[in-house]
This record gives C-alpha cells, sequence and structure tokens, in this order.
DNA sequence: GTCTATATTGAGATAGAC
DNA sequence: GTCTATCTCAATATAGAC
C-alpha cells in the first residue's frame, strides 16, 4: 500500500486493468503489458516487483476510494432511504468510472483469494457488507423498508445485480449509467408488481 | 457436441470442472487435472483434444440441459407470473445441481467468447435473455407485472443476481438453495417497500 | 527508465511402447 | 487406456549495460 506514485505507475496499472478485465489476470502477459505501454517485459520490473503487484495496486487503490465514498455518502444521508440510494449510486457510478477495477475485482476475486497476499480482498469486502447490511437494518426498524427475512441476503443480491452490470455496460452504447441505475433503483424498491 | 460418451470421460469433466470452478480455466493446468484424476497427463489427451475441449463438453453439457429445462417449464406454465417463478427456481436449482459449470460459465464467459470455438455461448446466452424477456413482457402486456421501462435490463439484473449466489452459496452452509430461492422471489416481486 | 540478453520454470501437447 | 519420454514454446523474472 505504501507506494511510490508516478505517473508512468498510473499509466501502466490502468492499461494492465484494462488487459485484466478483457483477457482475465491469468490470460494477460507482462510481455502484453509491456507491449502496450510501448516498452520491453524486462524494463517493467523496474516500476512493479511482479504481475501480482500491478493488479494489487489497481484493486486496493479502487477500494480504498470506494470505500471512502461510501463512508462520506452515509453520513451525508439524513435517512436510511437516501444513504441506500446513494450507495446504489456510488456503485453504478464506479462501474462507469473504474470499469477496468471493478471488472478485475468482480472476476478474478475468488482466484486471488488463493494467495495470502490478497486476503485484504476479503476484509475489504466483509467491511462493505457490513456498511450495506447496516443501512438495510436502519430502513427496516425504521420501516422504510419492508421487514426482509434476511438483509444479508438481500445485500448480496443487490451487490451481484449492479457490480455485474459492468460486464455487459457500454458506455458507448443506449443505456447510460444513470438509466441503468434509476430502473434498478425501481426494481429494487417496488419490484415487479405481486398482483394476482 | 458430438462426442463419445464415457464414464470416464464424464469423471474427467466434472474434476476438471471443480478445479476450473476454484482456480480459473487459466489456472488450472492439464497436469493438475490428470493428477486429480490418478493419471498422468498426457494420458488425458486419449480423451480430450485439448484443455479447451474439457471446458467445452462441461459447458455445453450444463447449457442445452439448462435451456431444455427452461422450455420444458415454460410449456407447463399457466400464466406469466408462474413461469418466471418455475424459471427462477430452475435457474437456483442449477447453482445447487450444476455448481462448477455455473460457475465457470459464469466466470469464465467473457474471456471464453474470445475464441471462435466458444461463439456458441454467445448464441445460447442470447437465446436465454429471449426466454425471460419473452415472459416479461407477456406479464406486463396481461397486467401480472407492472409496466417495466425497459424489460431487457430487468433480466440482466435477474441473471446477475441469481447466477452470482454461486459464488457465495454453500452446499453446507446455513441457507438451503429453496431458502434463496424464495428470499429472492420475494425481493424481486414485492421490492423493498416504498413507503416514504 | 529502458534495453539486451538470458535464466528458469512450467505450460500444452505428441509419439510410440506396453 | 495409461505410461514413458520428450518436444516446443511461452511464461515470469533477473542482471547488468546504457
Amino acid at each position: 500500500m505504501t507506494v511510490t506514485r508516478s505517473a508512468r505507475r498510473d499509466e501502466i496499472v490502468e492499461l494492465a486493468g484494462q488487459m485484466f478485465a478483457e483477457r482475465g489476470f491469468a490470460g494477460t502477459t507482462v510481455r502484453e503489458i509491456a507491449d502496450a505501454a510501448g516498452i520491453l517485459s524486462g524494463s517493467l520490473y523496474h516500476h512493479f516487483d511482479s504481475k501480482e503487484a500491478i493488479v494489487d495496486e489497481l484493486l486496493s487503490t479502487f477500494l480504498s476510494e470506494t470505500m471512502a465514498s461510501y463512508r462520506d455518502a452515509l453520513s451525508a444521508a439524513p435517512d436510511p432511504r437516501s444513504a441506500l440510494r446513494a450507495l446504489v449510486l456510488i456503485a453504478f457510478r464506479s462501474v462507469h468510472d473504474h470499469r477496468a477495477a471493478v471488472a478485475v475485482m468482480h472476476q478474478e476475486f475468488h482466484t486471488l483469494l488463493q494467495y495470502p497476499r490478497f486476503q485484504y480482498l476479503r476484509a475489504v469486502s466483509d467491511d462493505a457488507e457490513r456498511l450495506w447490511v447496516g443501512v438495510l437494518r436502519d430502513g427496516m426498524r425504521d420501516e422504510s423498508f419492508r421487514r426482509l427475512h434476511d438483509p444479508v441476503l438481500t445485500y448480496r443480491f443487490i451487490r451481484d445485480a449492479v457490480w455485474n452490470t459492468v460486464r455487459w455496460y457500454d458506455p458507448d452504447g443506449r443505456y447510460r449509467i444513470e438509466t441503468i441505475a434509476n430502473r434498478y433503483l425501481e426494481l429494487l424498491l417496488d419490484g415487479l408488481g405481486s398482483r394476482q
């Protein structure tokens, strides 16, 4: 986490992130990353200790920024409904603004967890779960939301639907991210409708 | 698709599927698969032409079975609400019954699409989308469901939430798959509740 | 900060004996 | 149907010159 910042580093992380998102972490070679950056593979090791260090920087940066946004939003929200809406909007926003990081986190989470180095991913993921579930519980308590049978399950359904949009969302496509976010909020809050 | 069936083949596909689900397709070696099957890596090639052929068989078998279940359910369902419920239950059932195939499909879909050999994944995925979206449209038409702004978006939210459960569902954990399915249906049909 | 050159390891796959 | 033996290639990573 205590890394030396440089424009070149950030550039490489960005390029590598796009490739990881597209072909997977294991499916991307350091040579390809170096090619994209216009240098030879050996030169990459001047900037990073290893391929893992690159994905590590991509994810840790993204996760700390996202958690910070979550916490800011929570302290500004007047009630659980606003808080939930804010969290959902932040998440969709990062699908747009940090596509590669979201895609890699989403796609490589499980396989990266095998390595000790990436145990912090689990920790952050658990933190996020606690934060969202807290909002759902608050909303049940003050009756903004129906009594849910299980806020943990509800959170996971939300999380999975939101983050997965990164796999089909196209910044140049016909759905703007705000449109997607609003449609999702409508579905989440009102449901499909339960009339017989 | 026209493959010679044998118990040994099926066994290898099953073992390999578990490993692909756990470590990813690119992260699993043919040697590891052979080890798990109790043979040497060279011997694997008596059964399969390549590593890709193994994942191909895993996915194509799973997908044709799933699509068949979907179609059976649709022809048996008396109305759109029943049809939607049936589709959701089939999907959650396969998260339980075909964990590895669901996980691999979910996790490797995007990267496999790079290869011509796996273009059929896109085709099946599109078929499934048409089928689900048809049910949503039917339900809007007969007013079983609220008029949705976009049934395609709604379908994708559903699909992503349902298939992603494979990443955290534990067959020996505290949530039974039927419990998860029913909680999801409640959320989908009724929403969180939109009271101020 | 990048290059040249290369060490080292492990990957997918093949041929032919048993 | 499996093993022995091995080919071939590509992967991550390193050392030291420029």
